[in-house]
DNA sequence: CAGGATCCAAGGGGATACTG
DNA sequence: CAGTATCCCCTTGGATCCTG
């Protein structure tokens, strides 16, 4: 089915391979690694709705994740360019974050992977099971 | 732009949220990391080009991976049903590996974020930059 | 040829305690 | 409140050597 489109994809993806070789490896080790990021996409989600947030309101709507992984997580975003810190140099301290038009993108090109994953759970779930048990026999 | 695809995009990725903090951690950690995983999407990418390939034929075609790190992609797409794995049970030993339907689909998947990530890199360097300045200051 | 065994460095992720 | 510091275990990724 639409062979158009996802020819023109793979033919895409080819070039980006190539590129891939000649690229130096901090853009895959560091932007990609947000992509597979347990927290990144909760927080990139949380500030695409609710705007402006703080650290402790995104601990609040983000549910389990410590302090420690939360700053490291929007320091990392940071520095990649796809959330804004703004320190307001009070005390007591009042630091909030938004996303940037980056990280609004880059929120819109993942949405549809993590769908399609969740979508297709069971069917990791029983590959898994058959790897289990043709891996024991 | 396109707000109502956008719109429709972050819905359906609210209920994702919600659903990610019921689901097990398993899927987030096995499945995802082989969205951001340098060598699983030139696995992949190699097999939907080549069909099916060669532990040997698929070394070369990516270059610069180890045995190991190849083997180690391999066993983890195969566990999640993205590949197949078939020994002949000859000597000398002869193995090959092909996409699943699964991971064809996976590949059409997270070939848009790797795309807008490579198109994007110089925008990624400047927020890198801007952050080292800044964060000197 | 395919890949296991071993050793290593770096980072992810968490728990807990402390601070300006 | 918004972090930092410390200690922990686990995984990633690589190098090197070995085997059926």
């Amino acid at each position: 089915m639409i062979p158009k489109d996802e020819d023109d994809l793979l033919t895409r993806s080819r070039a980006l391979c190539d590129a891939m070789e000649n690229e130096d490896d901090w853009l895959k080790r560091e932007v990609l690694t947000h992509a597979g990021n347990r927290w990144a996409f909760g927080v990139i989600h949380a500030l695409k709705e609710g705007g402006r947030l703080r650290h402790a309101e995104l601990r609040r709507r983000l549910g389990g994740v410590t302090q420690r992984m939360l700053t490291r997580t929007l320091r990392q975003l940071e520095r990649d360019g796809l959330i804004l810190r703004q320190d307001y140099e009070e005390v007591p301290p009042r630091v909030d974050y938004e996303l940037t038009r980056l990280g609004e993108e880059f929120l819109l090109k993942i949405i549809p992977m993590w769908l399609w994953i969740f979508e297709h759970a069971e069917d990791f779930r029983q590959a898994r099971e058959a790897y289990s048990t043709t891996a024991s026999e």
